[in-house]
RNA sequence: GCCCUUGUAGCUCAAUUGGAUAGAGCAUCGGCCUUCGAAGCCGACGGUUGGAGGUUCAAGUCCUCCCAAGGGCACCA
């Protein structure tokens, strides 16, 4: 409907342009929009204020004279001007009702469009380092990351959802050596824990698999390891120096077979411990990729010598540099190391340019506030390989601030403290945690207290929408118990029948859907859908209270039963998209 | 010090991405269950959109400065 409405609008400004009264050369972008108060119609349009100053005409007298030039059309029921100019534009009932028609008729296609027909989006999302379960900051990029790469996907959009793995580098060592100190204990070996090491229970977890696993194979005692050691930071020394000195023992008692043994189990567990997670919480992957596998592949190396090939690398301090201050980074960075090592920062680089070269015409990074700083080097890496940078857009994900009541909660995977994404689900629940996650623009702080948040689930605005659909299911099981009929095309036939006011807004509602999807998709949003779904049961719950469905007249109830189905299935598919369930009955 | 994000009703957040009279939920107060589920509905109260300028037909939204909060400024990942 939209469409058609641009189009009218498109031959009204030619039509003008060809008879002089606007200007040969006349651009504009033709913009059609819900209007917000329905007392404006169904449909607004600007175009008359846009083009006044072009057209030296005042916006109302242009906006008649568009109206004038407009072409009939058997959807339109009436055309007004209003306001600065605004052109507001009612639809016929005819042609509203064609939303629940094709609500009906598509099902769960409801809603789907081909905007994105031309796109292969690559989504990257959560990509936690694998040392430790997820915590409720995770969480939060992960609703966010699955809902909008459901909406994506919803929209027409070819998109991979992927999971960086940073399986290299010191956090993994330092995870090892953890496990491994823990794995000692279990062997009765006294070892004060570092400072800096991995606390967490699971560690322990892991250790109790190790030794199942590898018996005593993996045993020192502990003198040994940790003869002639530094200090640790709570001895006075520096816990940085510690651990990594506790590191290079591990790796030199136990050797490269078996450290990469250590290093795998632990990954492995974790990972699985990850993957199980997310799961549960309705969102999976379509690809998990692997840091390592890009320093092994040579990739990482590929991309410097390319880098360096462009002249965009130099030498300095032993170092070799990037000049990211070329392309708007701050400062240039530095790819590889004194030691000869590479930084993560020139992983990142190569698995960017991977990203692209697999044929993605987008990519998406949803990363944690805290790594904003980021964000202009990763685009200068771009820019170096002539790559347009808004092909990269990075969504920051704020953190969630966990509290208790009025006691805010300290998050640390070093600690141990955290409150986990696992223990978020069993408190509150996945759908109840996804919608409360989603519901927030992720740039926004969000204080997520869990007291309220469990003392008050029932106040959670998920119930509310949820309640919407059980609702509905409800009606048909009375109608089945009162021995009514209802037969949908009888109903399709006297849908005009529909005429209270609560009638014709949820029919509005119902219809706005596949445009709501179109632009939260276009902005990158999932949190509109989220609003939208509360709106749309709000139409529902006072239409509930306002008429009876189940009425005598046949012709009626008919109607009114496909206009609710209609809703309800609008509301499956947006809760669908959000990953949260639409149950029959609460 | 520099950079990023944020600042909207007592609280938590929206606002069709520059549109018309800034809206919801919670909280407070008052109504609606003998009728398809009251996890609901109807109504009331509540605002100088942090502050000051500017841009234009139109600013919560864009620009400049100031104030405040959170975060970031590694040869860590």
């Amino acid at each position: 409907m939209k469409e058609q409405l641009r189009s009218l609008i498109a031959t009204a400004v030619d039509r003008l342009v060809a008879d002089g009264t606007l200007p040969p050369d006349t651009r504009v972008e033709i913009q059609v929009e819900r209007a917000r108060d329905k007392s404006h119609g169904d449909y607004a349009v600007n175009t008359a204020m846009v083009l006044a100053k072009q057209a030296r005409r005042k916006p109302r007298e242009l906006a008649e004279r568009l109206v004038a030039a407009m072409p009939q059309d058997a959807g339109v029921a009436g055309v007004t001007i209003a306001g600065p100019g605004f052109i507001n534009i009612d639809i016929t009932f005819e042609a509203a009702y064609g939303a629940v028609r094709d609500a009906l008729e598509q099902g769960p296609r409801y809603g789907r469009s081909n905007q994105g027909a031309d796109e292969r989006i690559n989504i990257e999302f959560v990509s936690a380092n694998p040392t430790g379960p997820l915590h409720v900051g995770h969480g939060r990029g992960a609703a966010f990351g699955g809902t909008l790469a459901s909406l994506l996907t919803t929209a027409g959009y070819d998109v991979n959802r992927e999971y960086y793995v940073n399986d290299a580098g010191r956090q993994m060592d330092i995870l090892a050596t953890s496990v491994w100190l823990r794995h000692l204990e279990l062997q009765g070996e006294a070892i004060r824990f570092p400072d800096n090491a991995y606390r967490g229970d699971y560690v322990r977890d892991i250790a109790q698999r190790l030794r199942n696993s590898a018996q005593d194979r993996f045993f020192h005692p502990a003198k040994v390891v940790l003869a002639s050691l530094p200090l640790d930071g709570s001895e006075g020394g520096d816990k940085e120096d510690y651990i990594d000195a506790l590191v290079s023992r591990t790796k030199d008692l136990l050797g490269p077979e078996a450290y990469a043994a250590v290093v795998s189990l632990a990954l492995e567990t974790v990972l699985e411990d990850i993957r199980d997670d997310l799961a549960a919480f309705g969102v999976t992957y379509d690809q998990w990729f692997s840091e390592r596998s890009l320093t092994e592949s040579g990739a990482v190396d590929d991309a410097l010598q390319r880098l360096h090939a462009a002249g965009h690398l130099y030498e300095a301090d032993g170092a070799t540099w990037f000049r990211s201050s070329a392309f708007g980074d701050e400062k240039d960075r530095v790819v590889r190391r004194e030691n000869g090592a590479v930084t993560y920062f020139a992983s990142d680089i190569a698995y960017h340019l991977n990203k692209f070269e697999r044929g993605h015409t987008a990519c998406i990074d949803v990363w944690g506030a805290d790594h904003h700083g980021y964000v202009a080097r990763v685009h200068a890496a771009l820019k170096a390989f002539d790559r347009p940078p808004e092909q990269l857009d990075v969504r920051l994900v704020q953190f969630a601030i966990l509290y208790r009541g009025s006691e805010r909660m300290p998050m640390s995977t070093r600690s141990g403290q955290f409150v986990t994404l696992r223990e978020l689900r069993e408190e509150v629940g996945a759908d109840a945690a996804r919608f409360f996650y989603v519901l927030r623009k992720p740039e926004q702080h969000l204080d997520f207290d869990l007291q309220l948040a469990k003392s008050q689930s029932n106040d959670n605005p998920v119930y509310y929408i949820q309640y919407a659909h059980a609702r509905i299911c409800s009606v048909l099981v009375q109608l089945r118990e009162k021995g009514l009929t209802y037969d949908p095309v009888n109903g399709d036939r006297h849908l005009t029948l529909l005429t209270e006011s609560h009638e014709t807004e949820l029919v509005s509602a119902i219809g706005r859907y596949p445009e709501l999807i179109e632009i939260a998709a276009a902005a990158r949003e999932p949190h509109q859908v989220a609003h939208y779904l509360r709106e749309l049961a709000s139409h529902v719950h006072t239409y509930y209270n306002a008429h009876q469905f189940l009425v005598d007249e046949r012709n009626l109830r008919d109607a009114r039963l496909n206009l609710v189905l209609a809703a309800r299935q609008v509301i499956r598919n947006g809760l669908h998209l959000l990953g949260v369930s639409a149950p029959e009955a609460m």
